[in-house]
DNA sequence: CCGCAGTTTAAGCAATCGCTTAGTAAAATC
DNA sequence: GATTTTACTAAGCGATTGCTTAAACTGCGG
């Protein structure tokens, strides 16, 4: 078998930069909108971080079974193989992204949540930052959120552990404010279900091209979901 | 070649239902949450509906791409190659699943909607009767919703002009509220991209097991929609 | 009993899938 | 400076993909 290189003069010195896989979680408080910037922002220049975001650009194209290792792998500008360095599968490139934005957003709602504050303000807090967060990494939230059917049972139980955390913050909130008489809700959990399902779905619409920036909608989307709730100063 | 049919004797006795194809579009107001119960009534025996219901069944679970032709086809208790006899393509299937509920959902609106009646309860009913129609058919509607991205751009065009048809209804009901002073909103088109968002997204999350029914559910989304437009009469 | 139209079947084709292998060059370690 | 480790590539494996083919079966009119 004859194996020869093209290019192998011409490639660039290697970047072995410290894998720094699940464990480092950024806060969503970046400019750039990209994903990688903001949950790994020293992998950018990497191949990792290049097939991260390579895949999550491809997933969210053409969803999880509707790419293949070797779109990403081109997309990464890397041959088909040189992706099975850094992934055991492409299942646990889908994992991994899910993994990570699944923590970063909880790590968000938890640096922003005040419970001191009124139920109001608290509320607010959290929508916003939130929504600022699905706005400003949609591509990444789309793929983590709507392709948690093709994770296997084992990683959609972690994910779900951290969801029903996020949950828990935002049901506490609601239960304070319907205690304190600054709510008026019917049915609790329901009312949850409707505002997380509301701004979770920000990440299928939003392009940073909008008139909107992050920042304004998550305003707006606050105004909403206070009006929703039955604020008292709902404008 | 040997060719042996294994079990032809005891094969039920054929039906032959006429292929209503795209062009017969029901009401959603079948107690049945059947999708194919509902648009097509008439073909729910025939090899026709059996393949377009477990097409719906397996594009819900595992997505279009991550179907396999043979999965539908096994589902529907049929071989791999029947399904070619009732539709040319894979990917015909899918647009026949998106547009009929298409159709079916806008015709739904069109009919509940009074353009007489005051903007509050005007929208209540447009909600109320959008909600149910997406709980009872949450499968089919799933499918249609969120694999419009296989679709080629020819079908995308066709179902985007349908989703139009549907934005304006509930636009104009958002402004005539706004100019009669029943509604209190900011900007009318993020308003109704939160609301029908919301609504959309029922059909992710709701089964039929549900404590809720369509009907019920209905009215808690109507009530909340009201108080996002800032209904007077929200309570 | 025969022939016909419609429907279903097993078998299979070319293409693509996820992933592995063998082999090479650069970087890290000693 | 020799050796190990890491990062990559071309090539290709077996399995599966969407779809086709030709034959066989069914109900029905005659």
């Amino acid at each position: 078998m004859t194996m020869q290189r093209k290019a192998s003069a011409s490639r660039p010195p290697r970047k072995t930069a410290s894998r720094a896989s699940s464990d480092i979680i950024g806060f969503a408080n970046s400019i750039d909108g990209s994903f990688l910037s903001i949950v790994f922002p020293d992998q950018r220049e990497s191949s990792f971080g290049k097939l991260l975001t390579a895949a999550v650009e491809c997933f969210a194209r053409n969803g999880y079974h509707g790419t293949s290792t070797r779109d990403i792998a081109r997309e990464a500008r890397m041959s088909s193989a040189a992706l099975y360095v850094h992934f055991r599968t492409k299942n646990e490139l889908l994992y991994k992204i899910a993994l990570v934005m699944a923590r970063s957003m909880l790590q968000d709602l938890r640096d922003v949540d005040k419970p001191d504050a009124s139920p109001a303000e608290r509320l607010a807090a959290l929508i916003r930052s939130y929504v600022r967060c699905i706005a400003q990494m949609n591509t990444a939230v789309r793929v983590a959120t709507f392709e948690f059917a093709a994770l296997n049972k084992d990683q959609q139980r972690v994910l779900s552990e951290i969801r029903a955390e996020v949950n828990a913050i935002i049901t506490s909130c609601l239960e304070a404010g319907c205690e304190s008489g600054d709510f008026r809700i019917d049915d609790i959990p329901l009312m949850r279900l409707a505002i997380m399902s509301l701004c979770i779905t920000v990440c299928q619409w939003y392009r940073p091209d909008r008139a909107l920036a992050p920042e304004e909608l998550a305003d707006e989307y606050a105004a909403i979901v206070l009006r929703m709730v039955g604020a008292a100063n709902a404008a």
